[in-house]
DNA sequence: TTGAAAGCGATACCAG
DNA sequence: CTGGTATCGCTTTCAA
């Protein structure tokens, strides 16, 4: 059933169709009514297609999903933030289109976007610290929003993004209140912007409680679960290892967790373990047990944000005078038992 | 850049760029060579919506994510399915559309994807054992693979699945192997077809080895962090718990792993834990020491033939009768220390 | 081997 | 308030 269709079992034309179906105030009350009721009764929805070729927009949003190819596993994090921006795209009638693609093609996907233009808008995903896809975006006319930030360019694109390192320097002087001094960060490579941020909240950390880092504490990789697994055995094999770690990761904690199995040390006993985006759900669900967490919940909220923001873009692009289009979150900071105790040293 | 523009650029008609472009016979070779030259250079690509809008083909799959309101974090199952999926999408051309939906409007956006045309065909995701998407999908003409089975529905429509009752069954012996008698399963609910054949493995598994499984050992509810982190509490407060445990998914075994930090019981040491989706990459990276692992692994390449799959359902429509477009995946078994040392009981 | 013209299914302008 | 018609960008007969 299209809307030709619809229109001549109407005796109407299409445009009154058309407009009847679309809230147009000149369509007389009954003539909308009937229109309305036999659209319901065949079950008609327009064709988005066709719908986006006569409109020019597509409804859609993009989603590019960076997959290295050394990474094993999806970071559970991209799912977080879609399932929060996508409860906003709902809200607004856009769709998702997703792209999963190697570092390798990164910018051929974002010129087939707007050169296909099946996408009004994409959101782009772990900015390194000097993104050019930014610039090739605003070459492109795309709109876009950035979920994280690029430090060494100018802040003056559409963004969201996790206060990473106040959420770092918060956890680090909990862990120091807690009577730790030897603490270890595991983080990822430093060529993403909230790697950096998070040593820095992490330095900062130590430094306002008058405590300089040992570099050989700070470690920092491409954040695999092999690599936490390889950083959790260096850690541990010092004659003097740390007494509490803060991992950058889900995925990373998952290798340190195992690794720590490994070698029959008890995260949160022996060793205490905070982990930036990992096991919201369970605090909440446990009550007051908890422990810090942070980036998981606020992922969710940071995709629906971006999506506010991006969706905003696209249908008033010309507000951008007033407001500023960018959000930075506080992560939440949850504390309790699990991290184990003060060590006795 | 569209194709009027690129065919007046040319000095040739719309007709003779667009078969040029498409690989049609019939051009010159010089016209070709000219004609793709242009193209390149002019960075042309065809408009998807114009073309799925005269082809009739949309050149999009759709993936829908169900999303129950009581979870709280995106299973990291969908990420990986979808990974491997687009591996194929990838070389055949589609994109993927990507819905996140309660379990309210289930049937609706089903019926919206096909009234609205905008994808060719779609993938189900976790099956219930008598499914009725299954039906409507049929219904709607709308080509669809399942990515499961649903037990309770005739065997008839295409699918790719992990054969979990096999891999149950193979865990179970081995843990059996390894001296245990006292083996707890805690699984998904039984609406859940893949929750109802592991744990036929699980007894099938059981009875190969002469045992019998304690109904107490056998815990089945939503499969959440918080409820991996309850059934975890309600084993360890037994008089005489388990000593190893079939943890159904990562999500699960999440919240065990927590409940067994939290009451000073090591997993792997203590207490033995098998859980069926998590940890590839690790066993990977770290050799000889591993553990059994299966889905994990398994659900990217079951992504990968499921496209597979729905892309030959979509193309050629006809073959149905020769092939069965169905595939049972082994999934690995992977075994080692980790699962800690046999019981001495 | 090439081109003119008719759709594909909607929207939107211009008349009436 | 309603209808005719051009248009979006491409594919696909049909003719030449």
């Amino acid at each position: 059933m299209n809307l030709k269709d619809l229109a001549a079992s109407l005796g109407l034309s299409q445009t009154t169709v058309s407009r009847a179906l679309n809230g147009y105030p000149e369509v007389a009350q009954a003539t909308r009514q009937r229109v309305l009721a036999a659209a319901r009764a065949h079950n008609y929805s327009p064709n988005t297609r066709a719908k986006a070729l006569a409109t020019g927009r597509a409804m859609a949003i993009g989603h590019v999903i960076p997959l290295a190819t050394s990474t094993e596993l999806v970071n559970p994090v991209f799912a977080d933030f879609i399932a929060g921006a996508s409860e906003t795209y709902m809200r607004h009638g856009y769709d998702i289109v997703l792209s999963v693609i190697g570092d390798d093609d990164e910018d051929r996907v974002y010129r087939d976007m707007a050169a296909k233009r099946m996408v009004d808008g994409v959101i782009l995903q772990s900015p390194t610290t000097d993104d050019r896809r930014i610039a090739l975006l605003r070459d492109l006319g795309l709109p876009f929003v950035v979920h994280g930030r690029a430090t060494d360019l100018p802040d003056d694109y559409p963004y969201v993004d996790v206060n990473n390192r106040r959420a770092f320097k918060r956890a680090t002087e909990f862990l120091i209140d807690l009577g730790h001094r030897r603490i270890a960060l595991v983080n990822g490579r430093s060529q993403l912007g909230y790697a950096v941020r998070r040593q820095a909240g992490f330095v900062e950390g130590m430094a306002a409680r008058g405590l300089t880092p040992d570099p050989d504490l700070l470690l920092a990789d491409e954040m695999t679960e092999g690599y936490g697994h390889a950083a959790m055995r260096t850690l541990l094999a010092r004659p003097d290892p740390p007494t509490a770690v803060l991992a950058a990761s889900t995925i990373i904690a998952f290798g340190m967790r195992r690794a720590a199995d490994d070698a029959g040390v008890r995260l949160g006993r022996d060793i205490s373990l905070i982990t930036y985006d990992d096991d919201l759900s369970y605090f909440r669900n446990g009550g007051a047990e908890a422990v810090f967490t942070a980036l998981r919940s606020s992922v969710r909220m940071a995709g629906r944000r971006a999506a506010e923001l991006l969706v905003d873009l696209i249908e008033r692009p010309h507000d951008a005078a007033g407001l500023p289009r960018q959000d930075l979150l506080e992560a939440e900071l949850i504390v309790g038992r699990s991290t184990g105790p003060a060590p006795s040293a």
